[in-house]
DNA sequence: CTATAAATTGATACCGGTGTCATGACTTAC
DNA sequence: GTAAGTCATGACACCGGTATCAATTTATAG
């Protein structure tokens, strides 16, 4: 079986196969003009030999690698995992593989970064999850590059082959339906920067839920946090020291969320009896915690594979089949019960 | 500036220097036999045309790519993140390239197609976290392979260049006397699987650390997880329901702690009056918890951005200095307290 | 000043594929 | 049966670099 050390090449096939190179080339390609004869016997060699094609060399001639960035600045590592693992499940067998490249999308380098990176690289395609999806700037540049990408948000930003969209606005508002259904009116919320598409996006879908309920959102029980723990501590702590003290908390994400946690405690108030809190992401803290927290959940996963599968041809995948639609799933757990 | 749409080849500069391209090549490549005034009227053209040679056909002509590959089967996210992200730290601006790979090192196929992967791509280098550091036929498949690879786990299983050891056991050595130190005498551990070596290297650790307070690991009082929160729960479960109930308990990572802390609410026991609860990786939960839960932190960030310095040279980083020694680390926190 | 050694440099082949275009074989039309 | 068109294939250049080795220049020795 091993005959010699080193893999076989193109030219390896081709002479046993007894033809030239740019046939065996051909079959590769799945080119039709290749007589049916001739198709099968190299395809024998092919397997034979184990042969498989350098991605270096066939990159170097159609300028072109079978590389696919995923370029990203989430705060939440979560996200990342996610997405990544989704990626790599729809690429799984392609021949492609995935380049991480994690980057600062407030420095003022970041497209000149980013046209090196996809440049040098001749990346297939990259995938942009937010909120690094959310720069125009740098869309306008893989256009400019002429580079397959997709993007990832909550909003749609772009024509449906470039954008997935996550709709975080409408877990937001199935939050601010769960909380009025409950009974609460008197409903905070602990919002994220106001630069995160996703923050604007939910606090959107968070009053338009509470709208479908007769409730408005009282402007004094509006916070902005930094979508981290402390900040949702801080954030909270205001909160919950009002006169008119909400009777439930809605958190932009689970981070902050936890803080309320903390923040209940510290003011002697229990959790759900004194205050529901529900979050937004459903990681897995959420159902750790005591109580275990109600939470919006998004197939980070599944987006990334979507992701995958928009932007890879897999011969693994026959049914390229129509983009399913994402949606986030309110998990109702025990931080949110009937006010009073 | 930008005369051409495609960027510069090293014929181009070759061209514009008055060179042969095999002389731009020898000033890439940092050649000593370049006269000092051709090296910088070539250096000079460089920089003015902002060429950067291509990947693809230096990796062809080299028979290597600049492409680092992480292999991982973790099943605790935060260790591929924090891993990744340290490579990532160490690699940026070398000129090299991540590229992600779960695998399943259960699978039968897994060396082919490590092997498949390694030989196509002709990796440059291999990064290996734990569990899959620990297959030694990998280990020998990578030497065949004549690639540079690194791999990460508790204990050394290879010569220094290769293998950075994290000392997993004086961690729970640390442990073990911190609750010796706190008056515990009946401490029970939850395991991970006996097949992670980090597992076998922790519990030896744990005991070597009671024997030096005099004290030994009760048999009954020793369960094995799977690392997993429900596998914690169930543990747990059983240790709290003992008539010669332990007073603390060592979980070997944090899931499993978290496990205990449920399992000591269903039972009516309070974190730390009743029990005492360590765990280890000090993940994000574990400052989350209430209380505060106790644990291990290993350094898994700076172990990843350590493995990348010793896998890739980075012009940006100029001192190879001495491989640091990695540390655990036990942060006290308010889940661990004295025994009464 | 000449012979010899050392330092520089370039011509050419090659890494392993694909694109272009010409050629020969085979059909189909008349 | 011959002309024209289609199909199948290969020769050769090329993608953008590096390796080899010979050629040229410069330095050192005698």
């Amino acid at each position: 079986m091993e005959g010699s050390s080193r893999r076989p090449t193109i030219n390896d096939v081709a002479r046993m196969a007894g033809v030239s190179k740019k046939t065996v080339s051909r079959v590769i390609n799945e080119s039709p003009f290749v007589k049916e004869d001739t198709r099968k016997a190299v395809q024998t060699i092919i397997r034979e030999t184990g042969y498989a094609p350098d991605p270096q060399a066939r990159g170097l001639a159609f300028r072109r690698s079978f590389l696919v960035g995923l370029i990203y600045d989430n705060p939440n590592p979560q996200h990342t995992v996610s997405h990544q693992q989704g990626l790599l499940d729809a690429m799984a067998g392609s021949g492609f593989e995935l380049v991480v490249r994690p980057v600062d999308r407030t420095s003022p380098r970041l497209l000149d970064e980013m046209r090196v990176f996809i440049e040098r690289q001749k990346l297939f395609g990259v995938v942009l999850p937010s909120p690094v999806s959310e720069d125009e700037r740098l869309a306008a540049l893989l256009q400019e590059l002429d580079v397959r990408y997709v993007r990832i948000g909550s909003v749609a930003l772009d024509e449906p082959g470039r954008m997935l969209v996550s709709h975080d606005g409408k877990g937001a508002a199935e939050a601010a339906r769960h909380l009025a259904d409950l009974g609460h009116t008197r409903i905070a919320l602990i919002s994220g920067p106001t630069s995160f598409r996703s923050s604007v996006e939910r606090r959107k879908g968070f009053e338009s839920g509470l709208a479908e309920r007769g409730l408005s959102l009282d402007p004094a029980l509006v916070k902005v946090g930094g979508y981290t723990y402390e900040s949702g501590v801080g954030a909270a702590k205001e909160l919950l020291a009002l006169k008119a003290r909400p009777t439930a908390v809605f958190c932009l994400n689970d981070e902050m969320a936890t803080g309320v946690y903390t923040a209940a405690r510290e003011a002697g108030l229990r959790i759900p009896e004194d205050v529901s809190v529900v979050g937004f992401d459903d990681s897995s803290i959420a159902s750790r915690l005591w109580p275990p927290m109600s939470s919006v959940r998004l197939p980070l996963r599944d987006m990334g594979r979507i992701a995958g599968e928009m932007l890879v041809p897999n011969p693994l995948r026959d049914k390229p089949k129509v983009q399913p639609d994402i949606q986030p799933e309110l998990i109702v757990r025990a931080s949110s019960a009937k006010v009073g």
